[in-house]
DNA sequence: ATGGTAAGCAAGTAGGTACTTGCATACACG
DNA sequence: CGTGTATGCAAGTACCTACTTGCTTACCAT
């Protein structure tokens, strides 16, 4: 039974490298260590493999939550934020191939989405709250909905885009104090300058 | 010589939806009518014909510009956004798979990249051009950096994902300027409520 | 009329793909 | 000891892949 757990790690590997056409089940089972013939017998079939790899997969990423209650936003964002990046840091290379995947794969949809949809649920009712206890800003200017889409879009793009221009980002460890920054001004909600921001600017004169 | 444009154009749809990988030769040459021995006396190779697809594509999508001198921030922001988000969206499908191989054909690295470092320029003269006249805030708790790779991500994100999860996005003709209000507000630009927001909020009372 | 050029068609090459079958081996449990 | 279970190995099936070759049309310009 130690095959199985063998089989889908390396299975994780070369799906996140070669998509699921290019991740052949030799490849596979040589990657594992395996016979070939013993893929397909625990398995069945590449397609069964590769599904199971994705449940694997979303299971070993467990989404990560904001407070019902917010007490400090700047770092209760950051926070979350950082977990996030990360989050999807790991499964970047299955997530790029199933959106590519997407129109062949249908199945693979629910992997794409799934977190997504979850992250922004999590944002929206944490700024709900924020505007509740009167934090954050409501007036008419200030759009909450956009403000979340943004930051989300900010989240997935850092997580995915940084390995092929990662130049263009603030440094890793600044990233996620920094976005929460930007975000809770959207709000309209005062913030100080986060410590690296200080730094910078102090730095540059 | 009709024959290699329809070959292009076919080659085009067909990567789109498959990849590389599944872009097979024979599906190609069927989409354009054409003989597949046509296609290799025409492109060589399917790599050859491939790499075509991509320098007509990126030919095909012009950059957009935003002004050097900044006279209508919100407007201008809300045009230059909605002809991204025009143009990511065009070569979306093409995008997601160039993101997938980049690992196995790495000429492709080069597409994903170029139209997003262009526009991150644009992006950061235009602000510098925005504060150096006094309109955008240079204190320091503004993070001009932040505020321009949220923006880029905020198109790219919702150029590729809004297709998955369209309900999390603002309206398609909303969007650009929602995006270009919060944009303003990270920069400590005071803006009035775009027109969109302000209907939404005066149906809900 | 003649020659060049773009194209189609049929067939073939060499290799890869998912997946199957039959048989041999090892090990664990009663 | 015997029996089931997991695994390896070799071979084979049926099909797909990029790409080639040889031959035949059709048209266009000189």
């Amino acid at each position: 039974m130690i095959s199985r757990e063998r089989i889908l790690e390396a299975a994780g590997r070369v799906y996140a490298k070669h998509g699921f056409r290019g991740a052949t089940t030799r490849l596979i089972a040589s990657e594992a260590g395996v016979n070939e013939v013993t893929l397909f017998r625990t398995f069945g079939s590449k397609s069964a493999l590769l599904e199971a790899v994705l449940m694997q997969q979303h299971a070993a990423h467990p989404e990560s939550e904001l407070p019902l209650e917010p007490i400090d936003p700047q770092l209760e964002l950051t926070t979350w934020i950082q977990m996030s990046l990360e989050r999807v840091r790991a499964i970047r290379p299955l997530l790029v191939h199933s959106m590519g995947e997407i129109e062949e794969r249908p199945e693979a949809a629910e992997f794409a989405c799934r977190g997504r949809r979850m992250a922004h649920d999590s944002i929206t009712a944490y700024v709900r709250a924020l505007q509740e206890m009167g934090i954050a800003n409501a007036d008419a200017d200030v759009d909450v909905d956009a403000a979340a889409v943004m930051l989300m879009g900010t989240v997935m793009s850092d997580a995915i885009a940084r390995a092929f221009v990662p130049d263009l980002y603030p440094p890793l460890d600044e990233a996620a104090e920094r976005y929460a920054t930007c975000f809770l001004h959207m709000l309209g909600v005062k913030t100080f300058a986060p410590q690296s921001v200080r730094n910078a600017r102090s730095q540059a004169q």
